[in-house]
DNA sequence: AATCTTTATCGTAATATTGCAATATTAAAC
DNA sequence: GTTTAATATTGCAATATTACGATAAAGATT
């Protein structure tokens, strides 16, 4: 096969998965960071700052957008790419939660 | 080609990119989630657990070994798996770093 | 309008992932 | 030692991902 069964997964599960995958990859987190890094969310940079062909990085850019990672505002014919503060909350209150679950449980087997 | 080039990045970067891949999937979401919920960490129970074979199960259960996401321990012909501590805080304290840079970024663009 | 700049899409090759049946392995139980 | 139970590994088919050259699309510039 090769297809993910997402439907035997709860929704919850699904979402924090798709958001998992698509930080999966280290240019895509080379593209968050330097989003993170650059005061004025500038665009085409990234293709000059990352070791990846134009249409690669615009590959990667397309699934972080599609994750809803990151949001394009066209800007006359520069696009200007930035990250949408809401999907890191909740990956960092996912996070936080696992960690507050496993600090509870006081592992005592491995 | 299909590869990833990892060698053009930071390891820092491969190394969070490696963990949010491993997390990647449904399935091992739930393990996660399962290993979190159950007191005693039970080991088999697992593929009883998930809408998948058990050669599947044991494929995701290694590719979050290979991650340093969990260990298993052989207990009599039983294994018992569970969560690495470690690897959650560095998640953890990665996507905090990450909400405070876009905190203090005030976001004036998109 | 012709051209340049910027980004997206198409096509395609190489490789990776997902999933499972069949089989192997390992240790307990008898 | 043979059987049983629990996991792992192998082999394979279907699909997805990664990467890039070539090309298209859309707005800016001249």
């Amino acid at each position: 096969m090769g297809a993910t069964k997402t439907d035997h997964f709860t929704d919850k599960q699904n979402a924090i998965a798709t958001l998992a995958k698509a930080l999966g990859h280290p240019a895509r987190i080379a593209i968050i960071e330097y989003l993170l890094k650059v005061d004025t969310c500038i665009c085409g940079d990234i293709v000059n700052e990352l070791p990846l062909a134009q249409p690669t990085v615009s590959q990667h850019l397309k699934e972080l957008k599609n994750a809803g990672i990151i949001k394009g505002n066209i800007e006359g014919n520069a696009i200007c790419y930035c990250i949408d503060e809401k999907v890191f909350a909740k990956l960092q209150s996912y996070f936080t939660g696992v960690e507050t679950k496993i600090e509870k449980k006081k592992n005592n087997c491995c």
